[in-house]
RNA sequence: GCGGGUGUGGCGGAAUUGGCAGACGCGCCAGACUUAGGAUCUGGUGUUUUCUAACGUGCAGGUUCAAGUCCUGUCACCCGCACCA
């Protein structure tokens, strides 16, 4: 009989579906595991080969995990809002609810197509109503907290999708989706306040199981810094707040810069004597897109600031300010006091501008250029300060400081206020009403969801509005506050609304009364294994750590994190090593590879292809192996014969496999796991037959990989039930050990010889049986002996002179 | 510039605490079965070679009986951040 991959997986996906075998089960007395993928958006182009490599990864632990006794849960939904889908709706005139309708069907189809063991009954989408109305009901709760603001600000504007993007959509300057130019563009914005949360989402990484790498990013992204604010007294009267790292080196500080934008310079207008000219420069800063200030960022500008200057509290000396755009307002105080003895970029400054340059740490040459590295210098030149080394110096001046009232220790972190307004169409509406005399009144909970209206014209405006602000019946409401008219806020949320809380909902997703219930969150939190792409490491996993934290800080989600664990797959790249995209031409379609060769043997591939960390390029001739495989797989059918257990020189082969795969598979190392497998069946292919237990045991190590086959062959076979009822076999430690084992004896750490040992054997005797070895006997002719080594079941090592 | 990572056959990639480098697969070569082979099976396949060995994990050193693995230096590539005070 043929291996008619089509028919089988047809059938037994029909099967799985109609048994319901794969619901996730509401027994909360079960051992648990929770296994999630990230969503995904679903896109016109169609899944990606990509898809499947992080969604067979996790559909082989959860499948093993049922073959262990734990309830599974392993959901999938649609991540469906957001730009690409509004912008096909626009370019081909069809509405974005029947783009995405369209769009989630053909995904849908091609996940069925492979096989994935996803609870299905626990489908979500983030466009329909019943789900955002909890998206903007979890907006509320962060608004009545305080964390959602409004704020005139100037935001990366995005000229193309003409929209607001977060800093964390503004790659190397150009829009993360559509790379375009990105200005900057002062707008009212909603914004979230992550940065409150900024301390929790740091440290409490210590306490979660992520890759390395993921952490690491986070971490920079957060970007904590230790240092000091201090007040510089200035003869405008105000004081000039600065944050520092190196509060030491304050005697060095010779002049400040604040960022064009800083809000004194309107304040001290009237005493700025130059300020046309200073004008003149903020205006040329605000014309600056992100890309040109990045690029020409070598060369210093600016312009001092006459008429005001600034006090040095350290040595009482005057000091002048300037303003230059390589302070940025964002980030600190939005002040700087340049130190240029020991900061490159205050160094540059100060040579360009004749500025001072005072060496306050010696050991460098501060005529040359900054000396940065100097932790274990000495201060010079600082009064109280000198002689101590840095480290003392800051932990005194942070005290004096502090004692005469001028400053303070302070952390400050590099991570901003997200930036939660979009304006566009297929976006969740923000709740909020605009009332004159109320200000911002949340719409009541009763009212939720407040639905995107149906409408013929969506495209974005020139002006920066929401094309929802062009719609009067749907804009003009009631206050509910005092009922006088007011307006709805027209802008919309970002994409990654949607997706910061989408796994508590996968928990009880039809319950209409909350977004979950605490019984259903206590039971299935925390994501036991989250994986996904490390694109999203500062965008999507950093959001939804937040509104999880928030969530738990009010009492609503039961555990500090979302995720126990979170791993990162690599990309599948084109065949020719670069990225797979529509332009280069080497995209790889997943329903022609399922059509060719079945899905069992492209996800055999998919996992089999490499590191799974790693990218790795896509192959049309090495997936011929993976199949090649499959067909020996079921031409065993053909040597079983009708005995029960393992043949005793199979034995040892049998659980050493188990063992292999079953560690393998919890450490993502697939491709080594299939390796051992392709292995076994080498060893058993050459003994002429199979004993039905031996296939049993290798058609449950290869059912997570490859659920269709063995599926067919467990009941062609009458192995009993449906295999993915059984259970994970088990392996012996004892059997896994070999008796005789081949070592190899080395004269100088040079192999001369291999024999075959006892693996018990004791060392006097291995070198005994070496020396005894024809080739070592000639080696060691007329030698002296100095050393004999011997590496239990490996090696013996003889040192001669 | 800062942070993280990677360099192993023709290719994708394997190698617990340092212990036979190249598992497994692709490709290639030879043979078998065949009208046929882009099917299947069997064997071979790092390089050089005087057929005995020598060399071999980006490069140069070092530690060690023994180094892909540890140490020092160096080069190349990839990813993330980037005037973060």
């Amino acid at each position: 009989m043929k291996y008619d991959f089509k028919a089988i997986e047809k059938k037994w996906q029909d099967i799985w579906e109609k048994t319901k075998v794969f619901e996730a089960k509401d027994d909360y007395s079960l051992p648990k595991y929770y296994a999630l993928v990230e969503f995904p958006y679903p896109s016109s182009q169609g899944l990606h080969v990509g898809h499947p490599r992080s969604y067979t990864a996790l559909d082989i632990i959860s499948r093993k995990r049922r073959l262990e006794g734990y309830n599974v849960l392993y959901p999938m939904g649609w991540d469906a809002f957001g730009l690409p889908t509004e912008n096909y709706a626009i370019k081909n005139r069809i509405h974005p609810e029947i783009v995405t309708k369209q769009n989630i069907a053909n995904f849908k189809r091609q996940l069925k197509s492979l096989g994935f063991s996803f609870d299905w009954s626990r489908e979500i989408d983030t466009t329909d109503p019943e789900y955002y109305k909890w998206t903007q009901w979890i907006f509320l709760k962060l608004f009545e907290k305080g964390l959602a603001y409004k704020k005139e600000m100037a935001v990366n504007w995005c000229t193309s999708c003409k929209c607001v993007l977060a800093n964390e959509e503004v790659v190397n300057g150009v829009c993360e989706r559509c790379s375009s130019e990105v200005v900057r563009k002062n707008k009212s914005q909603w914004m979230l306040k992550i940065t409150e949360y900024a301390e929790k989402l740091l440290n409490d990484l210590d306490n979660v199981d992520y890759i390395e790498r993921v952490k690491t990013q986070q971490r920079n992204w957060i970007g904590r810094s230790v240092g000091a604010q201090i007040n510089f007294k200035t003869t405008a009267g105000d004081d000039l707040v600065v944050f520092t790292t190196r509060p030491d080196t304050l005697f060095g500080a010779t002049y400040m810069v604040i960022a064009p934008e800083h809000p004194y310079i309107e304040k001290w207008s009237s005493l700025i004597e130059n300020i046309s000219e200073i004008r003149e420069y903020q205006a040329q800063a605000a014309r600056k897109s992100d890309f040109e200030r990045t690029e020409i960022a070598k060369d210093k500008t600016g312009v001092c600031i006459k008429g005001v200057s600034a006090i040095n509290p350290a040595n009482g000396k005057e000091i002048p300010i300037f303003i230059s755009d390589y302070v940025l307002i964002s980030y600190g105080t939005g002040a700087i006091m340049a130190v240029p003895g020991h900061d490159t970029r205050d160094w540059e400054f100060a040579k360009k501008f004749g500025l001072p340059i005072i060496e306050v740490v010696s050991g460098g040459d501060v005529s040359k250029e900054a000396y940065t590295d100097c932790e274990n210098g000495i201060m010079v030149n600082s009064g109280f300060l000198n002689g101590l080394t840095v480290e003392e110096a800051k932990a005194k001046i942070i005290e004096w400081l502090a004692e005469n009232n001028i400053g303070q220790k302070k952390v400050n972190y590099k991570l901003r206020d997200w930036v939660f307004s979009r304006q566009r169409y297929w976006g969740e509406p923000i709740p909020i009403v605009i009332c004159d005399k109320c200000g911002f009144v949340p719409v009541p909970e009763s009212e939720l969801p407040v639905k995107l209206p149906m409408v013929e014209s969506y495209e974005p405006t020139e002006t920066g509005e929401s094309p929802l602000a062009k719609i009067e019946s749907w804009v003009n409401t009631t206050c509910p506050k005092c009922g006088c008219p007011a307006k709805r806020e027209t802008d919309t949320m970002p994409q990654w609304a949607g997706s910061s809380w989408y796994f508590l909902r996968f928990c009880d997703p039809h319950n209409k009364d909350e977004f979950a219930s605490k019984k259903a969150l206590e039971y299935w939190m925390p994501v036991d294994w989250y994986n996904g792409g490390m694109e999203h490491t500062t965008l999507h996993l950093l959001y939804s750590r937040f509104w999880h934290k928030f969530l738990y800080a009010i009492g609503l989600v039961t555990t500090p994190e979302p995720y126990a664990k979170r791993t990162s797959h690599g990309m599948i790249l084109g065949e020719n090593g670069e990225k797979m995209s529509k332009s280069r031409g080497n995209v790889v379609n997943p329903d022609e590879v399922v059509e060719e060769y079945g899905a069992d043997t492209m996800r055999l591939y998919e996992m089999f292809i490499g590191d799974f960390e790693k990218a790795a390029p896509w192959s049309t001739t090495s997936i011929k192996g993976c199949k090649r495989f499959l067909d020996r797989i079921w031409a065993l059918q053909e040597n079983l014969v009708d005995e029960a257990g393992y043949r005793a020189e199979f034995e040892g082969a049998v659980h050493r496999t188990i063992k292999k795969v079953s560690e393998d598979i919890e450490e993502l190392k697939f491709n080594t796991a299939i390796a051992a497998m392709m292995e076994f069946v080498n060893e058993i292919s050459a003994s002429g037959k199979i004993t039905k237990d031996e296939y049993r045991t290798l058609l449950l190590l290869l059912n997570p990989f490859a659920p269709h086959i063995t599926e067919e062959i467990w009941q062609l076979q009458n192995f009993g039930g449906m295999l993915n009822q059984a259970s994970w076999p088990a392996y012996d430690e004892e059997k896994c050990k070999v008796q005789e084992v081949e070592i190899v004896v080395q004269i100088n750490g040079k192999i001369k010889a291999k024999m075959m040992v006892d693996v018990n054997i004791d060392k006097d005797s291995v070198i005994k049986l070496a020396k005894q070895e024809p080739k070592i006997q000639a080696e060691l002719d007329n030698k002296q002996v100095v050393k004999e080594i011997y590496v239990p079941g490996k090696l013996v090592n003889i040192v001669v002179r």
